[in-house]
RNA sequence: GCCCCCGUAGCUCAGUGGAUAGAGCAUCCCCCUCCUAAGGGGAGGGUCACACGUUCGAUUCGUGUCGGGGGCACCA
């Protein structure tokens, strides 16, 4: 047997073949753990027990008849029957001696595995409403998508990442008058502002910028606004409704400039706010493309051919409940707009169509009653539901001061990302949002976010980097030779603790993707920083055997690789050194404070 | 009412069906003449909510109960 392979690949590789004797191979799945305890081996098989019903044998007898059938291996030490029937083995060092200084050649690449066999995912997230700043909850959707394309890509699979852009719909019409309201106010023309439109200040700030570069061009009489509109205390949707009718009609041609502009000047600010946080996007789907173009038309009428659609009240209902709904939905409303949810159907035909193997959604938790409707539409129309997921993000808690900071919508108070970015830093943000499994509630503790001190998990990693560069520095050699180390000198236990460590984290990427959990990235840096620290703590580097010192400095070099590696599928930063100066969050940016608010229907 | 998520140490949470269930914080004790102490070592702390089932084996899978959170529009 070979070992240019990984020490695991190759065991699985020894396993196969001497399971191989006893039972078919399609049968059986060799797995290989790592034993939470050093007495039990570098991996543990439990290949024996699986076999025993089916041989009808003892298992610690299977095991025996395995261990005799192994191909012999220069990586392994010796094999021992243990508890039940485990199959411990123990390597020989020189199996993860190597590790160091092929993670070293594989460079920005270690890491990477073809799990995902090149296969095209498609990944669409955040994709808020361009009606306002985005917050916290974005936040975390944003940094999760990013992560998980980021770890998609380095575990073999073709990424794009995708934003669909809600500009066509009701929501963004409220804007639209909201913002033309604020601007007919500074001509004097002043016309009560409901309470349901946008009351944030960026909406009173687009306002000024279109009076400062227009004046009064887009100015209209209060009187003609509010000219048969439906009292706002009794019917406050209607009253909304009317007022954005009345809109449309006084500004005619116009109002296609007042909701462009708000789209624009919106779109783009949560466009800088993403790219700040690292968050990019490689398209920006429109909506209203797929109004334009008729493929909504056609996504319904695909619908009507299979004998799904029916007309009810003035309106096409699609039969979701054939498909497991709880009640059919609307698709074309009586007043002849499509519904959010027809234009959904659309986008997701499309993207079935632009030829991806796999869609995956990001999606807030409160959206999965919508999960069972689009897959049942997509059925409907004759394709293939499992190629799309959803992945559903639940939201995200502020604690400060032991109190948690309440964000409703209903109060219309929420904290903005870029409060939250310039508050605690983007490495901090970009790592406490993925440090929970994303269907899981996150506490965001801001104390502990900001604090700059070793309780602060992003610091503890971040300072695991930072050693090794100051080492390294210290030093002075060419990191480069470092390639040509003599890996055997590496002996000591917290030397070979800390080469498993760094050997685990293909596998750890490749089970990431799998999961679409990168989490588990997160948690693997920390235990990866932790085995940093203990052997700095128990070895030094710089040492005058000359052999050793390239030796060990080969080791951390290595780990240095990994530790960058990881951060950057999290976007977060490697810094060289760390100073509680220069980490302040938000230097070149003055913080906000954290407390304002801002109102939010989105 | 129906659906989804969760229940693991005092707190916040990890834990591909495996052996003596882990980490950080908090509490207590110890370690800088030395490459950054933003670090390391140690101690205490558990009925993995509960019951039944599946099997060689269950914190993990299934069913049910209890408890917490969320969602159920001709909104997006």
């Amino acid at each position: 047997m070979t070992r240019s392979q990984d020490p695991k690949s190759h065991l699985v590789a020894l396993f196969q073949h001497a399971a191989s004797q006893f039972a078919k191979a399609e049968h059986l799945s060799i797995e290989l753990e790592r034993p939470k305890q050093a007495s039990h081996g570098d991996f543990a098989c439990n290949v024996a027990m699986q076999l025993a019903k089916a041989l009808k044998r003892n298992p610690r007898e299977v095991a025996q008849s395995i261990i005799a059938s192994l191909p012999a291996s220069d990586l392994v030490e010796k094999t021992e029957i243990a508890g039940p029937g485990f199959i411990n083995i123990f390597l020989k060092p020189a199996a993860w001696q190597n590790v160091a200084l092929q993670t070293l050649q594989a460079g920005e690449e270690y890491g990477r595995s073809g799990v995902g066999q090149g296969k095209k995912v498609q990944i669409e997230f955040v994709s808020a409403n361009p009606t306002g700043p985005l917050h916290v909850g974005h936040g975390r959707g944003a940094a999760f998508g990013a992560s998980l394309a980021n770890v998609l890509g380095h575990a073999g699979y073709q990424v794009q990442r995708e934003y669909y852009v809600n500009d066509a719909g009701r929501q963004m019409d409220i804007l639209a008058l909201s913002t033309w309201l604020r601007y007919l106010s500074l001509g004097n023309q002043f016309v009560p502002f409901p309470a349901n439109a946008y009351q944030g200040d960026y909406v009173s700030a687009m306002a000024d910028s279109i009076f400062a570069l227009h004046g009064e061009r887009y100015m209209r009489l209060a009187a003609a606004v509010i000219a048969n509109v439906p009292d706002a205390a009794s019917d406050p949707e209607g009253h909304l409704d009317a007022l954005i009718a009345n809109a449309k009609n006084l500004l005619g041609a116009d109002y296609a400039y007042v909701h462009g502009h708000a789209l624009e000047e919106q779109l783009g600010d949560g466009r800088n706010d993403l790219t700040e946080f690292g968050v990019i996007f490689d398209t920006w789907f429109s909506e209203k493309t797929l109004h334009e173009s008729g493929l909504i038309d056609k996504a319904v009428k695909q619908l009507q051919q299979h004998g799904h659609i029916y007309e009810q009240n003035g309106a096409l209902w699609f039969r979701s409940t054939v498909f497991g709904d709880e009640k059919d939905r609307v698709v074309l409303r009586e007043n002849g707009i499509y519904t959010y949810f027809a234009a959904d159907i659309a986008y997701h035909l499309n993207k079935f169509e632009r030829g991806f193997d796999r869609v995956i959604d990001v999606w807030g938790a409160d959206h999965h009653g919508y999960i069972s409707r689009v897959k049942g539409a997509l059925t409907a129309a004759g394709a293939d539901p499992d190629r799309l997921t959803v992945t559903l993000v639940q939201f995200a808690v502020l604690w400060e001061g032991g109190q948690k900071k309440s964000m409703s919508t209903r109060s219309g108070q929420y904290v903005t990302l870029r409060e939250l970015r310039h508050e605690v830093g983007n490495d901090a943000c970009r790592f406490f949002y993925v440090l929970r499994k994303s269907d899981q509630h996150l506490d965001f503790d801001l104390d502990l976010a900001k604090s700059q001190s070793n309780d602060n998990p992003v610091y503890y990693i971040q300072y695991a980097h930072a050693r090794i560069c100051s080492v390294l520095s210290a030093w002075g050699g060419i990191e480069a030779d470092l390639v040509d180390a003599n890996s055997a000198r590496l002996q000591h236990p917290q030397e070979l603790a800390l080469l498993r460590r760094i050997a685990e984290f293909p596998e750890t990427v490749a089970a990431a993707a799998r999961d679409l959990a990168p989490h588990s990235i997160a948690y693997y840096l920390k235990d990866l920083a932790a085995e940093l620290h203990g052997l700095y703590a128990s070895c030094q580097f710089l040492v005058d055997d000359e052999e050793l010192k390239l030796a060990r400095l080969s080791l951390i070099a290595a780990t240095r690789l990994v530790l960058r590696n990881g951060l950057a599928l999290l976007g977060v930063s490697a810094p060289e050194r760390m100073s509680r100066e220069a980490a302040r969050p938000g230097a070149e940016t003055p913080p906000a404070e954290i407390g304002s608010t801002q109102q939010n229907l989105a």
